[in-house]
DNA sequence: GGTTATTATATGTCTAAAACATATATAAAT
DNA sequence: ATTTATATATGTTTTAGACATATAATAACC
């Protein structure tokens, strides 16, 4: 097995669990997209650092079909590459309105944990 | 490469990113313990669902004293195995405030994208 | 006309946090 | 004696996301 390798400095790197799921749901709730459009929209919903991984959306896109969440038709009318159209279906609405109760309660307790947070804060900044 | 395999339904489990290293930060900044303790002690914090999981605690804890964030005594004292107490260092206090950070920030995107959602969800009970 | 850029989808591999499982030992309680 | 509680530790699997690359159609450019 290989070492687990990380810096001295304890450093890492903010992981944003499982938001590419909900986000895709939320903007398929508009109105029907394509991939690439879906990748030039994500980073406005301000979950991301820089820049979005094609891969992971395609990818996630999929699993979101064979699970009856969405579903596709090719558009091959306008200009350039054919585009998959993907649309919401009525499971993926209502795993939606799922995925909004799960992630009130994972902002509840990161809230919780914040104020503890907060407090050990304010002691440090009473001592100059 | 074996498959994916996740339920037809879509079902999903929450999983909490990244939150055993500054949850374990946060308990030893009040004072030192043995990884039996934050075991106990964890669920109180708000982040878990059931149980937590004692490997991922002590490995946890070897990796922060790797990078300096810790270090540990044997205690041998008072009844029972031996435990081995984790102290926090100054730069684990430092790295503890670094996390209060990236969670705020993690809690500010999750903030927004949730107003998204309950803005739907409003309209969803506006038709009965 | 040929090269480059943009639009669009897709697959392959790697990483690492967490989940799940199990091994080990001391001592107290039944 | 056997079970339970305390305590630490390692092995294996899963999986979301990161990183890299392949592909093709068309538009824009010089």
């Amino acid at each position: 097995m290989k070492k687990m390798q990380r810096q001295g400095c304890g450093c890492y790197r903010e992981r944003h669990n499982r938001w590419i799921e909900p986000s895709i749901l939320y903007l398929l709730y508009e109105k029907k997209k394509h991939g690439y459009e879906l990748m030039t929209e994500l980073p406005e919903l301000g979950f991301i650092g820089k820049t979005v991984d094609p891969g992971a959306i395609y990818r996630m896109l999929r699993h979101l079909e064979q699970a009856g969440l969405v579903f596709s038709q090719w558009d091959t009318t306008g200009s350039g590459p054919a585009r998959r159209v993907y649309t919401l279906s009525d499971l993926g609405r209502n795993h939606l309105y799922r995925w909004a109760d799960a992630l009130e309660k994972r902002r509840n307790s990161l809230d919780a944990f914040l104020a503890k947070l907060e407090a050990i804060l304010q002691k440090k900044e009473d001592k100059p």
